[in-house]
DNA sequence: TCCATATTTAACCATATGGTTAAATATGGA
DNA sequence: TCCATATTTAACCATATGGTTAAATATGGA
């Protein structure tokens, strides 16, 4: 059920879809309305979306006619540990590094 | 002469290159050395360091005959950047999450 | 000078990818 | 019941990708 780093990378590897993942980023969508800003077909939209689900990287539920598309922000941590492994410090200890961000956000927003 | 996101993504998209990067994690290799523990023939290699070198994640230099392979670990960035911007916490300002990064580092190298 | 070593280039191949249009499917609503 | 709307499926196409083997190229060293 876990994609694989092949699928995650792959998956980010097109335009069309990263823009998509940043559209999700505000609210949930249609399918239609997904593909309204593209000047590409419906299905080669529904094709990029599937793209996006097998990566973990979105979920759809349908209601009704329409297809709900929802981002699964935590389909990217696994690339996102695979990566941080390079940034020369220590892949173990994402933890505590997760709880540095954490504190770092909650800094920024008491801004 | 930098590398578009799609290259960067694509490039890690594959288990043989991702796993070549983690090779040269350790230190720079020559293309014969970097093609031996993997059951693929040398120029299917080449064709990967090449991959690899365009995506700006590795650079190569020739001494002799010897094509020496080194990573660039800079060549993440773009892609790590764009990541970081799902994760919920502002890109802006990645410069001072850098810097809770290196004190962390510090940390644990102080331990 | 001549062979060995290191690597790339060329030609090829099967399959994957990203797109198209036309048709099918399913649900909503008058 | 019947049309409109939302979406997917099917069939197709051109190009990209990841591999192969054989040949070419360049340097090192006896």
């Amino acid at each position: 059920m876990h994609a694989t780093l092949d699928e995650l990378f792959s998956a980010l590897s097109d335009n069309t879809r990263r823009k998509i993942l940043i559209m999700l980023l505000e609210d949930d969508m249609a399918v239609t309305d997904v593909a309204d800003p593209f000047d590409m077909s419906l299905p080669a939209i529904s094709k990029h979306l599937n793209i996006l689900s097998n990566a973990g990287l979105i979920t759809q539920e349908k209601r009704g006619r329409v297809n709900w598309c929802k981002l699964e922000p935590d389909g990217l941590r696994d690339a996102s540990v695979w990566m941080l492994g390079f940034g020369q410090f220590d892949i173990l200890d994402i933890e505590s590094l997760e709880e540095l961000i954490e504190a770092h956000i909650d800094l920024t927003q008491a801004n």
